[in-house]
RNA sequence: GGAGAGGUGGCAGAGUGGUCGAAUGCGUCCGACUUGAAAUCGGAUGUACGGAAACGUACCGUGGGUUCGAAUCCCACCCUCUCCGCCA
């Protein structure tokens, strides 16, 4: 959520900050409705102090004698009587601008970062960098998806019959590679000095609200609609608001989660894509990185957290390459985003496998995520990190084909021998 | 799911209609004493919005209601705890 009082104070600066995203977002209507509540805000405040005044000579005649009945109390409650009458009328309305201004902030995306290039689509991102060797031997790579039914370790229409399209089944060495995987990542992150957090997989509306997953995009994510519960899209979700609405001593900052869960999304209007395979499911698993840090730090913070998910690609030997999005890409509650995308020799191409982003304050504001340095007064949102270390099964799917040998068995990455007990799958 | 109890400041815990934003204790901060520390003593210490400030307004789980006046009374909802039932 962007910040009401930078937003009327500088208008015309984040307007031009907002066109830089793909789509456009008015802030005019808030600015017409926030002056509105004010005005209400500020007759309504001196009613009130008024009918305060009120009680409390009542309530001191009272204690000195005077009579319930005098004309001295009687004219007080006239006068009393009178001014609930007019606050009944203003708070009301004064109520209903403040939801609709809420509704309204709630629906615009965060600022791009001034680092973040301008660009209109995922064609205008940025390189930063690439590392490592694209794997193109002389033999055919099947896609990961053939080369696993082939193997037996995974089955995608005994998976569509328990559940619908985009659900995958692993079996035997697929299981246990999956489970490698995660456990290795873990292993990772909690080394580079995460804490790891095993978190409930649904959330609350407000939960999914503060992220800033609702009230947007509500049709990304499965709903339980006998309860106010919804399957988390990302550990991003029930991580992240661990802190909602507290007041975190500075001293513990900077906060570092690692959790692996499996995430739920729709995947709708994604109707023609992906539909084979490992790459785009319904649940998938993912080893999530989160971050709260003091905003001066942010930046740097995100660098690092960038380093850390790259670092897993790096000890699996995946070649990868790393770009920034342009702020056509950005997603809603990001102002800056590097995507780390792995190499698929069958698709002779890089694909998304992680997206680490600063949410600078933005969702700090959405959940009330503020931190204190003792001995200081006041308070200060946090700046929210995350990222994926990494996307599950897509890193499989790097694995099975990037590790894929003539004969069509795979071999198993190094770091992951000991977690597998066996070298070929 | 059934029965009961309860939700108050960083924590513990008073407060059952009137100067209550809220006693007291702990914690934290500042000061005194001390060579230093502990102990002790004195003072300060919630959040948000508006205001240059004085100060004002709101907040005692949430939302309504009664009243001149609500943490306190009434209604609804949410959550937590205990017991019973069920269950990995």
């Amino acid at each position: 959520m962007l910040d009401l009082k930078l937003l009327r104070e500088n208008p015309d600066r984040i307007q031009t900050q907002l066109n830089r995203r793909n789509g456009s977002y008015d802030i005019q209507a808030i600015l017409s409705l926030d002056r509105q509540c004010r005005e209400l805000e500020q007759m309504r405040s001196q009613l009130q102090t008024r009918s305060n005044e009120i009680g409390k000579l009542v309530g001191q005649k009272m204690k000195s004698g005077t009579k319930p009945d005098d004309d001295e109390i009687l004219a007080f409650k006239a006068e009393g009587n009178q001014l609930k009458a007019d606050l009944s009328k203003l708070e009301p309305r004064e109520k209903d601008l403040k939801a609709a201004i809420e509704t309204l902030l709630l629906q615009l995306p965060n600022l791009p970062s001034a680092t973040t290039p301008d660009g209109k689509s995922e064609d205008e991102n940025v390189e930063i960098r690439t590392w490592g060797q694209e794997y193109k031997p002389k033999h055919a790579v099947l896609p990961h998806y053939e080369i696993a039914e082939k193997l037996g370790i995974i089955t995608t229409d005994k998976a569509t019959k328990i559940a619908q399209t985009r659900f995958v089944a692993l079996l035997g060495a697929g299981a246990a590679l999956e489970r490698a995987l995660i456990q290795f990542m873990l292993d990772t992150q909690i080394e580079a000095g995460y804490v790891e957090v095993m978190p409930p997989l649904l959330a609350n509306t407000d939960s999914m609200t503060a992220t800033g997953q609702l009230p947007k995009f509500a049709e990304e994510s499965f709903k339980c609609s006998d309860d106010d519960l919804w399957l988390i899209p990302t550990a991003e979700v029930p991580v992240t608001n661990l802190y909602r609405d507290d007041i975190i001593d500075g001293a513990e900052l900077p906060i570092q989660h690692c959790a692996y869960t499996p995430c739920f999304r729709r995947e709708a209007g994604s109707y023609g894509r992906d539909t084979r395979g490992l790459i785009r499911l319904h649940q998938f698993n993912k080893v999530e990185l989160v971050k709260l840090v003091r905003p001066e730090t942010s930046e740097e913070e995100h660098l690092k957290l960038l380093r850390n998910a790259e670092a897993i690609l790096e000890a699996l030997q995946l070649p990868y390459r790393t770009i920034e999005l342009c702020t056509g890409d950005i997603g809603f509650g990001a102002g800056k985003c590097f995507d780390i995308e792995v190499w698929l020799p069958s698709a002779d191409t890089y694909r998304e496998i992680s997206s680490c982003s600063n949410f600078y304050d933005f969702q700090a504001r959405r959940g009330n995520i503020r931190f204190k340095e003792s001995g200081q007064k006041g308070t200060h949102f946090v700046h929210t990190l995350n990222g994926s270390g990494l996307a599950v099964g897509r890193t499989m799917a790097a694995v099975l084909e990037n590790y894929q040998r003539e004969d069509g068995t795979i071999a198993v990455p190094e770091v992951l021998k000991r977690y597998l007990g066996r070298d070929t799958l």
